[in-house]
RNA sequence: GCCUGGGUGGCGAAACGGUAGACGCAGGGGACUUAAAAUCCCCCGAUCGCAGGAUCAUGUGGGUUCGAAACCCACCCCAGGCACCA
């Protein structure tokens, strides 16, 4: 009740000053016919590309949170129009994903229409808020116009190696018949969805070869305009690490067992060795006592998922094969174990254990009772074995005709003898892991694949493609984890047509919905190409993105794998930058008025469409800019808003009736220009709340004098423009110029107008204030000081003891210390 | 556990190492009005004081400095990311 009564007061407001929403209506209509956003291929003036993270268009509609981006991108875009550029600001949709299929199979109606009809609201929406975009560039990952692109990176791809097959255990869950990414498995191994068991299966995936471009990935981030914890994301994710690969013997066996360590120099303290139960020497070298033993575990560990698997926590397990190597320093015979705390999918799946100097290790010795080697002193003097492991780098010990050595002359020492010997070299590994890249669903590419008889597989003809999605009867999946498409016998068997016999059977594997965001800003530079990917000119002259806008929670991935798509587009010539986004900012979620994550279940979720209703997309735009910096999470506040509508109603007001054209008096003058300097810089540096409040502060001053001087008043127009566009047009329409507001050019202020000719100077007497007095600008400091002493304050303070110390400050202070 | 950010009034927040709390919201008082709304003006960190003013205050404890919200060390709390990666 109490907000409603709220609304009908802004309603009142209304009445009072003008229409909000036919003033909004008519310069959206304004902007659509005119196409004043529509950004020229061919225009002379410097190009500037601003990208928006484009939205998964949902059921739900935009929530406050989309416009926090796009406002800032929109601030940006137009300020850069005003200045001269060519921008390029487009929007599109991201609609292939998970939701529209199960609305889907709850209710029959095809994705494709859902999708159609989400999208059409979202541009709705997106066009109620007044953002400048392109809309002839407008794109869709689900239009087969575009995905017949995805499709065509993907054979790229296929044709140079970085695409291939392989069995991979995945979350299967036998009651839902589907496979199950890991954010849809609970952490006790059941399905989110109906909390049915999952189990880990292999299954047949396409993988993509990222790791093949990981040390570029890694190196290039470096000249990245980008947040340092997003760089910083990245690098971890990448997880670079150097170290050396050594082979041990295996007694009585053929086989080597090649290991990964980065602590070569403690190669003396290796007392026993772990395979990974997946490794495949662990079949080979059990012996026969030991073979039930371990086939018991292997399989144990098979059927927990990576979750658990990789729970740091959890107390070590192991089993001994009854095999032994030999340690190629000394000669040692070391037992070999098998553990699920080694990972198959890093280094080699089999390491050396050092426990004296690697915890897990350590902790494994302690519960099977293996012995513990020190090798590794701080000072070249064994302190013997503590409580945990001393994992740091020191100086050798026990450790033959290497002792005394550091842990780096060590490590580079060994790494030469090891190679000299054959037996072991320098070696880089990469926590990163290649990307699977199949799904086993209906809404997605399809792979233009095509399985042949003899078990080859062939490109789809360049020229066929887009290899249309089919449109099919059910949504239920195969039961067999295979996707829906599988079901479409027509559509999988590929016929001759001149003999009808079956030739090959389709790809039923669908692309993930990381696919068709790897590339789309690209897209947009030439969005109706149906030659090519991007016409090379076009490329040439629009990227990189200068800035891109969106939510850190696509920290890693979609950069990463965007990243990764780039520099293999880089690398076959269709792209000419070795990056895509030259400049990235994170905005910041915003909360629920209640300080929690917006969410249905919690009933706090503000609809932008309500908002606009109330307060008009110039007061919503200015609110979410005000309340905070753009990459700070930060709660709504819909009393908030009030403050800015008024804000805008004072402008509006400060342009109606009479305007002199006489110049405003100095002291406006001089706040007008300070205005001008803010504003501009916190655009540049995009703190837009600093600059809404200089605006403000300007606002309540020129409201003192009861002139209204058109110098003033048109400049705040223009200034308050980006951040309120229909107010913007409106007033500037109103005093006398030809819309559109964005042709005109952004003010520019006076550097000595905005320097105050009278200083207020602060005098302290130990560093606290005692008092202050207004000087002229560049008074001497002998003059300040002078001052100082003039003051009863602060000679009241001086207490009469000696002054050991005068600190002046010119135009800011006078500190008297005693 | 590790890596990032971040803790400032009732609330959102400002503050090149130099007057802490700009600007806005909420709150209080006043003007206008028959009245209300809108609008306009004033006050608004805490404590003490009639007041001039004083003292305290930027998560906690130390330190550097003439001077610290800011820089350094240790700790506590919150958010995000990673988490047996050899």
């Amino acid at each position: 009740m109490a907000t409603d009564d709220k609304a009908d007061d802004i309603h009142e407001v209304e009445r009072k000053t003008y229409d909000i929403h036919a003033v909004e209506q008519k310069w959206q209509d304004y902007w659509l016919r005119d196409n004043t956003f529509h950004a020229n291929d061919d225009s002379p003036k410097p190009k500037f590309y601003v990208l928006d993270m484009f939205p998964y268009p949902s059921g739900a509609g935009l929530h406050v949170g989309h416009p926090e981006g796009y406002t800032a991108t929109d601030i940006v875009s137009r300020y850069k129009w005003m200045n001269g550029f060519e921008v390029l600001h487009p929007m599109g949709w991201d609609s292939f994903g998970l939701p529209a299929e199960q609305y889907a199979l709850q209710t029959g109606v095809p994705p494709a229409i859902t999708t159609k009809k989400n999208i059409d609201n979202f541009r709705r929406q997106i066009r109620m808020l007044g953002l400048a975009y392109d809309w002839d560039r407008e794109v869709a990952t689900t239009d087969p116009g575009y995905y017949r692109w995805t499709q065509w990176i993907f054979l790229q791809l296929f044709k140079n190696g970085l695409a291939y097959q392989t069995e991979i255990p995945v979350n299967w869950c036998p009651a839902l018949g589907t496979v199950l990414a890991d954010e849809e498995v609970t952490a006790d191994g059941t399905s989110e969805r109906g909390n049915y068991p999952v189990e880990r299966r292999p299954m047949r995936q396409w993988m993509l070869r990222i790791t093949a471009y990981a040390d570029r990935l890694l190196a290039d981030l470096d000249g990245l305009d980008w947040p340092e914890p997003i760089k910083e994301m990245q690098r971890n994710w990448i997880g670079r690490s150097e170290g050396a690969e050594v082979d041990f013997a295996v007694e009585g066996v053929a086989d080597t067992l090649k290991i990964f360590t980065t602590r070569p120099d403690t190669l003396f303290g290796v007392t026993y060795m772990v395979l990974a139960p997946e490794h495949p020497l662990v079949a080979r070298i059990t012996t026969p006592a030991q073979a039930e033993a371990v086939r018991s575990y292997v399989t144990t560990a098979s059927r927990l998922n990576d979750q658990s698997r990789t729970d740091a926590t959890r107390e070590k397990s192991g089993v001994f094969t009854g095999a032994y190597a030999i340690n190629p320093v000394n000669g040692a015979r070391v037992p070999i174990w098998v553990a699920d705390y080694v990972l198959i999918s890093y280094g080699t799946g089999a390491i050396m254990a050092v426990p004296a100097h690697d915890q897990r290790d350590f902790e494994f010795a302690k519960a099977f009772d293996l012995p513990i080697i020190e090798v590794v002193s701080p000072d070249a003097t064994p302190r013997g074995v503590g409580e945990t492991a001393l994992t740091i780098e020191g100086v050798a010990v026990n450790s033959g005709a290497y002792d005394g050595l550091t842990t780096a002359q060590f490590k580079s020492r060994i790494a030469a003898d090891l190679e000299a010997r054959g037996i072991g070299k320098l070696a880089v590994k990469y926590r990163l892991r290649d990307w699977v890249f199949s799904r086993q669903r209906y809404w997605g590419e399809p792979f233009p694949l095509i399985h042949k008889a003899d078990g080859s597989i062939v490109a789809v003809p360049e020229a066929e493609l887009p290899l249309m999605l089919p449109e099919v009867g059910s949504y239920q999946v195969a039961g067999n984890g295979e996707s829906p498409l599988a079901t479409i016998e027509d559509w999988v068997s590929v016929k001759d047509p001149a003999t009808g016999e079956e030739v090959g059977r389709r790809e039923t594997h669908t692309m993930p919905q990381w696919a068709g965001s790897c590339w789309y800003f690209l897209r947009y530079i030439d969005p109706k190409n149906s030659d090519r990917l991007i016409d090379p000119a076009k490329e040439s002259k629009w990227m990189p993105v200068d800035l891109y806008v969106g939510g850190a929670e696509h920290a890693v991935l979609h950069l990463l794998y965007s990243r990764f798509w780039h520099k293999f587009l880089y690398d076959q010539g269709v792209v000419h930058t070795l990056e895509p986004f030259q400049k990235l900012v994170n905005q910041g979620l915003i909360l629920g008025e209640d300080g929690q994550k917006m969410s249905k279940s919690r009933g706090n979720v503000v609809n932008p469409d309500d908002v606009v209703a109330k307060f008009g997309a110039d007061a919503m735009r200015v609110y979410e800019m005000f309340m905070g910096p753009l990459e700070v999470v930060k709660p709504w506040n819909t009393q908030g808003i009030v403050g800015c509508r008024r804000f805008l109603d004072r402008i509006y007001r400060m342009c109606e009736g009479p305007l002199s054209e006489d110049p405003a008096p100095l002291a406006l003058r001089r706040t007008l220009h300070q205005t001008i300097r803010k504003v501009t810089q916190g655009i540049e540096a995009m703190r837009f709340n600093t600059a809404i409040a200089q605006m403000m502060i300007l606002v309540n001053e020129a409201a003192k004098d009861p002139v209204r001087y058109r110098e003033v008043s048109q400049t705040l127009v223009l200034l308050v423009s980006p951040w309120a566009p229909h107010v913007g047009e409106e007033l500037w329409e109103r005093l006398g110029h030809a819309p559109s507001i964005v042709k005109a050019s952004w003010p520019t202020f006076d550097p000595d107008l905005c320097i105050e000719d009278e200083i207020k100077v602060i005098f302290q007497v130990n560093g606290k204030l005692r008092d202050d007095a207004m000087v002229p600008r560049d008074t001497s400091d002998e003059e300040l000081e002078r001052l100082a002493f003039e003051s009863d304050k602060v000679l009241r303070h001086l207490e009469g003891r000696p002054v050991r110390k005068v600190i002046v400050v010119r135009n800011r202070l006078v500190n008297i210390v005693n």
